[in-house]
DNA sequence: GAGTGGTCTAGACCACGGC
DNA sequence: CCGTGGTCTAGACCACTCT
């Protein structure tokens, strides 16, 4: 029974067979949109996963797929013997796999960013470590300062192995660094990261116009290319009123 | 060619088709632990999918997805045309849905909880909205001073809807919060996080024995159920040097 | 060309929740 | 009991990478 809710049909009429863009992310990504933009209302029933099949031309492991990204987003529910509901209001925003770069120019905000330094130098034992080079190896070590809207938000000081080193300290002030890195052909798979906070040293305070003595909000991150090489050591903080880390969980 | 590595076979002899666990579960946490115990060295290959089907008896979706819990956890990635590699020496930990006690038990350490109040009390603003209940209901508000080993490392503020009042305030010296909703039947699914650092109160540096002004970790969360309900808001701050939050991203 | 993962299909049976 | 999602099968075709 149930009044099973249904969004517009024309919402999926239009799928592409045959270009690149498999089907599941097609549906799943409309899907999204539209729950976004409340066309689907939070908290509404989703039919079950063989009728939109159907009503869309598609197996149910197609369906299911396309249900999953979003179940793992955080947006739908799907309850055994129950159904798939959207889950009432919130905004899912969670922590990816991107530069502080990318997250603030999807914000609206104009980032800048100051080149401190740009250098190569011999690996100290910390650094070599986590990229798995000898020490006093040459490394490439960056540190910028980056701002929003003409505002000191974040030092980030970054470790690469020395075949980097073409990297150009220009780009820097225009891009990102992993924006630098994809064109360079290097993609970053994995990344781990550790949050934690620590008290701003006189340099740092004066760099982001803290107190000196402030607390800051700092993120380590080794980052992975596909063959799980180790790309990027980078030591981070920000201005703890300026930024924070946000993150959806879904229990499995 | 390739010398594709293998496992010893005994590895998957004896799965379970009559259980309640699924096959592919038990394939993947099998494979999990082979990888951590080191049986199944990092940076080997595994053999391609359709073959793994066939040692295992398994088809090869089952196999796929076995092998995407993997991917997903980012101890395994996989290169269309490559094949499928462990990932190059890492441990990986990602943030999970769990509250700090249970972190702190599986860490081998002896949590300690001690209940600094226990109330029920009109909402404030803030609260309400976040727990979506009118302005001036009643609440249950919770705070507790959570150490391990005897050190203070955290304190928790919470509050929760007034029907979970019936929460006794005893077994909080035990039991994390998460463990008595479940034991209640309420399922947290989905949690929003928000991560940043602040000064300590006078309150706060005597409770946790940090000085005035010094930094604080701070995590704010709401947690909804299965139904999208908010259960939980919790404003949580946390000695920096003590305590950090470290994750596991994976591009897709 | 050979081998790999990425996607998709059309079924099947089961476990769970509500009636 | 029925309807739901959870799991599983046995195929198929395609895109990509390496040789």
């Amino acid at each position: 029974m149930s009044v099973t809710p249904v969004w517009p049909d024309e919402l999926f009429t239009d799928l592409d067979r045959t270009g690149p863009v498999p089907l599941y992310y097609q549906v799943s990504s409309r899907l999204e949109q539209a729950i976004r933009s409340g066309t689907i209302p939070t908290g509404s029933r989703l039919e079950n996963e063989i009728s939109i099949g159907e009503r869309l031309g598609l197996s149910r492991p197609t369906v299911r797929r396309a249900i999953q990204e979003l179940v793992d987003k955080g947006l739908l529910v799907r309850r055994r013997g129950i159904g798939t509901q959207v889950v009432q209001g919130q905004v899912s925003r969670p922590v990816e796999l991107t530069s502080l770069y990318e997250d603030l120019k999807h914000g609206h905000h104009e980032p800048s960013t100051e080149v401190l330094s740009y250098e190569v130098i011999p690996a100290p034992e910390e650094v070599a470590e986590k990229l798995s080079v000898a020490v006093g190896s040459d490394v490439l070590r960056i540190r910028r300062l980056r701002g929003t809207d003409g505002v000191p938000v974040a030092i980030l000081e970054n470790y690469l192995p020395k075949e980097f080193t073409d990297i150009i300290e220009a780009d820097l002030k225009s891009k990102g660094l992993y924006q630098l890195l994809r064109a360079r052909g290097v993609t970053i798979r994995i990344a781990n990261q550790s949050i934690s906070a620590r008290r701003a040293t006189a340099d740092e305070a004066d760099l982001l116009g803290e107190s000196r003595g402030g607390p800051l909000l700092t993120m380590e991150r080794i980052a992975f290319d596909d063959s799980g090489r180790a790309i990027e050591y980078g030591h981070h903080c920000y201005r703890p009123e300026l930024y924070r880390f946000e993150t959806t969980l879904v229990a499995k």
